[in-house]
DNA sequence: CCCGGGCCCGAGAGCGCTCTCTCCCGCCCG
DNA sequence: CGGGCGGGAGAGAGCGCTCTCGGGCCCGGG
């Protein structure tokens, strides 16, 4: 804990240089229209004295803060059981520092916070948001919208009618999910199993959808809900393999639940993949099982959801508000198949 | 992408509620003073117009932020690969929005960051920095001190010199590293080994130290460099396994580094605990192996340190700053040796 | 030589808030 | 009954910056 000491003012810098606070401040932020000897003196005063604009000041003027929050509504502990949110922070954060923008983090610890989170954001402290609620029934994003604040959410809101104007952006879990189950059905499977995620996530429903589009007369028993982890991906597959001994393959809705899966049947003396064969979803990075390369284009691709988000918020705060040429639009970013599929068989 | 309304101020309120500026002001602001039918006036009005405070106006003159800056200086995706920070984050979130300071969070990728992040703490954007740099010949630490910004560290900064008035915070990794190696030592085994984490960050040197403490006449062979991943537990368990066929035990510099280490033994055949006895250092929780309660305790222990550290800050920051009675404090929080030392003993 | 037009630069007015200082009013005590 | 005192409210001066506006200077053209 060290002193702080004054800092100069643009006033000291003007004084120091012999100018006035104007040309100061035309020079500090790169306005042209001042002469170069003059430009330089300043330069040099602003050198010496170590001035750094003070931004509360600036912005009071500007109204713009430069800085961005990213809302993280997800109470449980288990964001940050895996590392995709921290994949997609991370790009967001290369973004964001590219375009000179801070990061304000909010994170939420169940419902009870989202009235400070709404709060902050109507209080005008930053110029968007960044939301990450992935659960159908959230009045997060409603709560956000309302607030007035320029968003782009991380995932597809759960709003059922298609009217609202929303930016988001999400990887494709239905196609990915169809490309998955596809894939097992050319190995000449089956009897293909699900283990979906939490439902109350738009993910996990896309995945489930995009299975039910392969599976369409699948055995209603061969799909059981998971959540996301390796624990529900265990308790899973043990209900799948006493209901349905005779399955001869699962996917998982995404690979921290394959690896769950994976432990069990190993547990039960299934060889994988010749008993049975699993396919994940390779949004995440099993940490803890797998560092091979073959997966370090999908982690890319976390990120760049992450940096994409960053940009289009960043896009839209350069548009005047009313800018006609401003579409409401919706990005969806697919998963490479190669990348998504190829691991966790060779893995299995 | 909605647009923000004009906002109203606190000139606004004040001509709704027919008082002046300075009495909105004062009610806004909790202090006493004001009679009650006015103050309640005020307060009307405020709803009314639902008034947010302009935080850009009011650190312009009171010359605080209410916001903290978290700086991550680890390049490596790894930090992301375990929850260890991720969970310090939360607890760090928790405090700080309890004392209605706002998080903003400053990754670095690489050093060529560090110049902006320098830049950005000595531009008094916040009130203070809390800072996780554990590689010991890290300029960063240096840098923030000279930036003059109230600042706390994460783990113990690799500093030779104790003269340095910093404060931090960090769990008891010699002293753990010794009950754990003790704890193997009291099973009876007497070839114990020890994969280290990397030895450019003070927890893995400390835990180092900590083994030798035990230790001291250990066959240099026994102790093999990790990195603090499963990976890096799998090659040095290897080399250990070459190297020494006898040992009797493993003391892993982490639970990331035992779970691969464990992989390892398995599949060479040893029996463990039985051959092979094998203990981790519990600050990590190895998500895709392990989900259950006995590790809880520690977690909490981790949330609690960054709990700690923004509670420290904060405090810090409350006291003016020549307060004499403003000790340099060095905190170093012990991890509960009973959630340290049982679950990778029974897990194993 | 004089006038018009750029181009630079400085003066000054705020942005929305806090906080001190002053003023006013009511009350208590002599 | 009057003066002093104290507490509650308002006036006003900034905090450090941006930005508009106007004035001065230099140049070219008539």
């Amino acid at each position: 804990m060290t002193e702080t000491a004054p800092r100069p003012t643009l006033e000291a810098v003007a004084a120091r240089a012999g100018v006035s606070r104007a040309t100061v401040s035309r020079v500090v932020n790169g306005s042209d229209g001042v002469r170069e000897p003059l430009a330089e003196r300043v330069r040099r005063a602003v050198e010496e004295l170590g001035y750094v604009p003070n931004q509360a000041a600036r912005s009071l003027v500007t109204k713009r803060h430069d800085a961005v929050a990213v809302v993280v509504a997800e109470p449980e502990t288990r964001v940050f059981a895996d590392p995709y949110f921290a994949l997609q922070l991370r790009g967001i954060s290369q973004e964001l520092t590219a375009h000179d923008n801070q990061l304000v983090l909010l994170l939420t610890e169940g419902r009870e916070d989202y009235a400070r989170v709404g709060r902050y954001l109507a209080g005008g402290h930053v110029d968007g948001a960044l939301v990450f609620s992935l659960h159908l029934d959230d009045p997060l994003p409603g709560l956000i919208q309302r607030a007035g604040v320029p968003t782009v959410f991380g995932g597809r809101p759960g709003w059922n009618d298609g009217s609202r104007d929303v930016v988001y952006v999400d990887s494709d879990n239905r196609g990915g999910a169809r490309e998955a189950v596809r894939h097992l059905a050319g190995l000449g499977r089956t009897r293909v199993a699900h283990i979906t995620g939490p439902l109350d996530q738009t993910s996990a429903v896309d995945r489930l959808d995009g299975f039910r589009d392969v599976m369409a007369d699948a055995d209603p028993r061969m799909v059981v809900t998971g959540d996301f982890t390796p624990g529900g991906g265990e308790r899973a597959m043990r209900e799948l393999l006493d209901r349905c001994p005779d399955l001869d393959a699962v996917f998982a809705a995404n690979d921290l639940t394959a690896s769950g899966a994976l432990r069990v049947l190993r547990e039960r003396g299934r060889r994988v993949p010749d008993d049975v064969a699993v396919v994940g979803f390779d949004d995440m990075l099993p940490v803890a099982e797998q560092t091979d390369p073959p997966l370090t284009t999908v982690r890319q691709g976390i990120e760049e959801m992450g940096r994409l988000m960053a940009r289009l918020l960043l896009r839209g705060l350069d548009r005047p508000a009313d800018d006609p040429g401003a579409p409401r639009l919706r990005v969806t970013r697919p998963a490479g198949p190669g990348a998504r599929l190829s691991p966790p068989a060779t893995r299995a």
